[in-house]
RNA sequence: GGCAGGUUACCCAAGCGGCCAAAGGGAUCUGACUGUAAAUCAGACGGCUUACGCCUUCGGGGGUUCGAAUCCCUCACCUGCCA
C-alpha cells in the first residue's frame, strides 16, 4: 500500500506529465506517508470543460486510484475576476452568468473522481464559500500583506502584461485568491498538494509560500506540461479551429472520437501516456504497432475508444465506433440496414431537404453544414471534393432522385475525406 | 497634458486618389500520394450569381472628389517620446 501512494511520482513522471515541481523529494515522502490531499481548481471560462482541462481531472484521478484524496475546486469566486492572460485584459463576466457556467460544468468536474466515505473520497468545493462575504479590509490584512508586488510583478505573465496592454488591479489581484484558496483548502482539508498546468505555476508556488508564512508549514506543487501536438499547435482545438467541449450538445460524442482517430502518429503514444489509463506494457505494445502497421492506425483507435469512453461512457462510444465503421469501413451504404443507419445519422451533423424544392448537389452542401455558402459548395464540386452516398458528384446541377435517398430519406454527404453528414429527404 | 506614429480580411502584414475584394506570409479547405497519419506538390480561400456583373469590407461617424483603404474633419482605442 505503502509504495503504491509513493509511486505515483513515478508513474507521472514516465507518462511525461510532470512539467515543474517543488521539491519532489519531500513530496514523495508525505506521498508514502499515507493518502494525501491534492487539489486543483477550475475556472468557469464557459459553458463547458475542454479537451485541455482533461489532463488535471485525469491526473486528480490517477492520485485518487494511487490512494490520495482528490479535491475538485470549482472557480465561482476566482471565475468572476479572471486569470491574467498574456496579452488582454479579460472582459468582466457578471456574477450570473459564472454561477450558470458552474452549474453546467459540475457534473463534468465530477465525474472523473469518485466521490465516497473512504479515506480517498473525493471532494467538491467551490472557493465563493470562502470568498463570498470576504471583506476588502479584512482581504488586504490577511491576505495582502503577505505578498510582495516587488514578486508579483516579476512574473512573465504581469511582466508581459505591463510590456503591452497594461492590467487591471482586478487581474493582477488573481494571485493572491488562488494562494488563498490553497490555504483554506489546507486549513479544511489538510491539502497538501495543488496541480494545475504550467501556466499555473506562478499561482501554485503564490500559495505555497503563502502557505508557509502564515502557517509555516511546507506545501508541495506540481504542473503538468501544456500539451501541444508535433505542429506545436494547442492540444484540443479542433481543425477547423473551435475548442473540443466536453459537453456532448457542443461537440458530438461523434467529432470528440473523429478528432482521436485522427491524431497523427508523431503524438499519439504521446497522448495515449498523458490522458489513458493504460499501464506501460499496452503502451509499448501500441507504439511497436504504429511503428510496424502504422496504417492500422491501432494507437489512434485505442486512444479515440479510451477517451470517448471516459468522457461519454461506453454506450456513446459503442455506437460512434459503430458510426465511423459505417461511414469509413469498406461496406456498401446502401447495404447498411435501417436501425444501423439511423443510428448513424443521430451520431453526424444533419440537415434536411424536401425533394419538392428540386435541390442540387449545392444546396445538400449547404444544408448538411458541410460548408458555409453555395460559393464554397461549387468550389468544393469543382476541387472534386464532393460526395453523395459514396460516389462522386462534379456537376454542380446534379439533383438528388427519390430512389437516391437510403430506405427512403437520408442522403449521406460528405466534403473531403472525413467530412460526413446526413440530409433528411422529405417528401 | 504636449508631440509623433498607428488601427487593413481568421492572424501577421503590404497598399498611401482610379489598374483594390485589396500584395506577401501563416492558418484553414480541397486535390494528388497514403493509412480517416505526417511530409511533399498543386489549387482554392468576403457574399450572391452559370456568367457579364452586383453587393458588403480596410477602427466609428462626417466631409472633399466623377471616383477614397488611400485626402480633410472628428470620435475611440493602441504605441513611442516629452511633461
Amino acid at each position: 500500500m505503502r509504495a503504491v501512494t509513493e509511486q505515483i511520482l513515478d508513474e507521472l513522471s514516465w507518462r511525461g506529465l510532470i512539467a515543474q515541481s517543488t521539491d519532489l523529494e519531500a513530496l514523495r515522502k508525505d506521498l508514502a506517508a499515507g493518502p494525501l490531499t491534492l487539489y486543483c481548481g477550475f475556472d468557469p471560462t464557459a459553458e463547458s470543460l475542454h479537451a485541455g482541462n482533461l489532463l488535471q481531472l485525469v491526473t486528480l484521478a490517477r492520485f485518487q486510484r494511487a490512494g490520495h484524496r482528490p479535491v475538485v475546486l470549482a472557480g465561482g469566486a476566482t471565475g468572476q475576476i479572471g486569470d491574467p492572460r498574456e496579452v488582454g485584459e479579460r472582459a468582466l463576466v457578471s456574477p450570473d452568468v459564472v454561477a450558470a457556467r458552474l452549474e453546467k460544468i459540475r457534473a463534468q468536474l465530477e465525474k472523473f473522481v469518485v466521490f465516497d466515505d473512504s479515506p480517498t473520497g473525493a471532494i467538491a468545493e467551490n472557493n465563493l464559500h470562502w470568498f463570498d462575504g470576504f471583506g476588502a479590509l479584512e482581504f488586504l490584512r490577511e491576505v495582502g500583506k503577505h505578498f510582495s508586488v516587488n514578486t508579483m510583478l516579476a512574473r512573465e505573465t504581469i511582466k508581459r502584461r505591463l510590456a503591452t496592454d497594461g492590467i487591471s488591479y482586478t487581474e493582477f489581484s488573481y494571485l493572491l485568491l488562488q494562494s488563498y484558496d490553497y490555504l483554506q483548502l489546507y486549513r479544511r482539508y489538510g491539502t497538501k498538494l495543488q496541480i494545475g498546468g504550467s501556466d499555473q505555476w506562478g499561482n501554485i508556488v503564490g500559495g505555497v509560500d503563502y502557505i508557509r508564512r502564515v502557517e509555516g508549514v511546507t506545501v508541495h506543487g506540481l504542473t503538468t506540461p501544456l500539451v501541444t501536438d508535433s505542429e506545436g499547435r494547442k492540444f484540443g482545438k479542433s481543425t477547423g479551429g473551435g475548442s473540443l467541449w466536453l459537453d456532448p450538445a457542443m461537440t458530438s460524442p461523434y467529432a470528440w472520437f473523429q478528432y482521436f482517430i485522427n491524431v497523427a502518429d508523431a503524438d499519439v503514444i504521446r497522448y495515449l501516456k498523458l490522458f489513458t489509463f493504460l499501464p506501460q506494457e499496452e503502451i509499448a505494445e501500441l507504439e511497436r504497432l504504429t511503428k510496424d502497421e502504422p496504417f492500422r492506425r491501432a494507437a489512434q483507435r485505442r486512444l479515440a475508444e479510451e477517451l470517448t469512453t471516459l468522457v461519454h461512457g461506453p454506450d456513446q462510444t459503442a455506437q460512434v465506433i459503430a458510426a465511423s465503421q459505417a461511414l469509413f469501413g469498406k461496406g456498401e451504404f446502401a447495404a447498411l440496414d435501417e436501425a444501423t443507419l439511423d443510428a448513424v445519422m443521430a451520431e453526424v451533423p444533419t440537415g434536411e431537404v424536401a425533394l419538392a424544392d428540386d435541390p442540387t448537389i449545392v444546396d445538400l452542401l449547404v444544408v448538411s453544414g458541410l460548408v458555409d455558402s453555395k460559393g464554397a459548395a461549387r468550389r468544393t464540386i469543382r476541387e472534386g471534393g464532393a460526395y453523395v452516398n459514396n460516389t462522386k458528384i462534379s456537376d454542380e446541377e446534379w439533383r438528388p432522385q427519390a430512389s437516391d435517398a437510403l430506405h427512403g430519406k437520408w442522403l449521406i454527404v460528405r466534403r473531403g475525406k472525413r467530412n460526413v453528414a446526413g440530409v433528411r429527404v422529405l417528401r
